[in-house]
DNA sequence: AACTATTTATAAGA
DNA sequence: TTCTTATAAATAGTT
């Protein structure tokens, strides 16, 4: 039973508090209803409670997210000025970054050029150079891999084409040709070769791959005029 | 007086509605308040009436802002999801893009080529080759306007130095010197023929920008050995 | 969680 | 809006 007013301050015994922090929030949620319903409008009730719980009712079926968005929209108030700002200041860094390069490579592509001192295009230009012998390098010797990995599969077909050959020698004449007609070790009847071999495999590993070598092969051959 | 419960529905008659707004209103608040107090948390209230004003309550000192950032932070609810995640979405294709062209500028820097294919590389080779002329003419383009702009600053200097020494001639044989000593027509004495001159200068325009376009000069000369 | 004496909130009238 | 007041509703302290 209730002995007097109380006080409205803490209550120090923490069990007591809880129970009474229940009591009262229910009551509290129950009054926030009670005025949206009857006064038509919309309640949100946030409690952060002392011991780190967060507590929320909204009235209706709208959610706090809804009143927080009215709530920023009606007043003006940037709830999430401090956030956005922050996400604003790094896009614009990003994108001023982005920029930057774009530059460089524009201009590592001869362009946009004007805006170079005598020294920066000589800077640039021994850069450059520098860069294109790697490449140059580099390409020689992915080149020099390719060949030689070509090289080996042309082996194995040869080895399988032979063990086909042989093996069916007796059931159809046509395939025999294959084997016979082709010039090996020119490189232009070379990928040929292979896709006849190809033509009359049984079950290739990898066909796709396979295929995928010899054609990225052959084009190289067309492209690389050195 | 109070007649027998209410019933929890919207009042009809308009102000009647405001006055139980503002009574209920009122009694919310309070409710609010004590319950912070008694129970040693932050509740926060606001309310979008349906007049569209809207009433915000917060207890203690504390502002809707800050209970709305921590309510956000507990929950991980993040009010501003839509405006977030296209602000992230847009951040990360920027990161991406960015990524891309720091790549794309350390592979025109011969770095990281080893993901690339022969005809990637070679392609490359051939944009970099003809880039590097572009770079070259441009220099050179840059080069010789250098040397145009700075012959006429040396020829307007040989001028002013003959006008001076002319005109000086008999108030101090020292500043004579200056224009009788230099080798006008070798490069080696060229730009301390040009301070000298300058050592006696009355009223020069801008003449850090002229010291600067001199000394880059002097600088190109030493660099450009091509 | 239920009870209940009492305080508190508030509807309607002024 | 505010005051008044009868009454409903909330709730402190106990079980």
């Amino acid at each position: 039973m209730v002995r007097g007013k109380i006080q409205i301050k803490r209550i120090d015994n923490a069990t007591n508090r809880q129970v009474t922090f229940s009591k009262r929030r229910k009551g509290l949620f129950k009054k926030a209803d009670e005025l949206s319903v009857i006064c038509d409008s919309q309640v949100s009730v946030l409690i952060l409670a002392g011991s780190g719980k967060v507590y929320e009712h909204n009235s209706g079926s709208t959610t706090t997210k809804q009143v927080i968005d009215q709530y920023q929209t009606t007043t003006g108030i940037d709830i999430w000025r401090t956030n956005y700002e922050k996400m604003q200041d790094y896009l614009k860094k990003l994108k001023e970054k982005n920029r930057s390069l774009r530059m460089q490579i524009r201009q590592r592509m001869g362009e946009d050029l004007n805006d170079l001192s005598f020294e920066e295009l000589h800077t640039l230009e021994e850069e450059m150079d520098t860069s294109v012998r790697v490449i140059r390098e580099r390409k020689f010797k992915v080149l020099s891999t390719q060949i030689s990995t070509t090289n080996k599969k042309y082996q194995q077909a040869v080895q399988v084409n032979r063990l086909l050959t042989d093996g069916i020698k007796q059931d159809d004449s046509d395939y025999g040709l294959v084997g016979s007609g082709g010039d090996y070790d020119s490189v232009t009847t070379y990928s040929n070769g292979i896709h006849d071999i190809f033509a009359l495999r049984t079950q290739p590993n990898q066909p796709n791959q396979s295929e995928s070598v010899l054609t990225s092969c052959s084009e190289n051959w067309r492209v690389a005029k050195f």
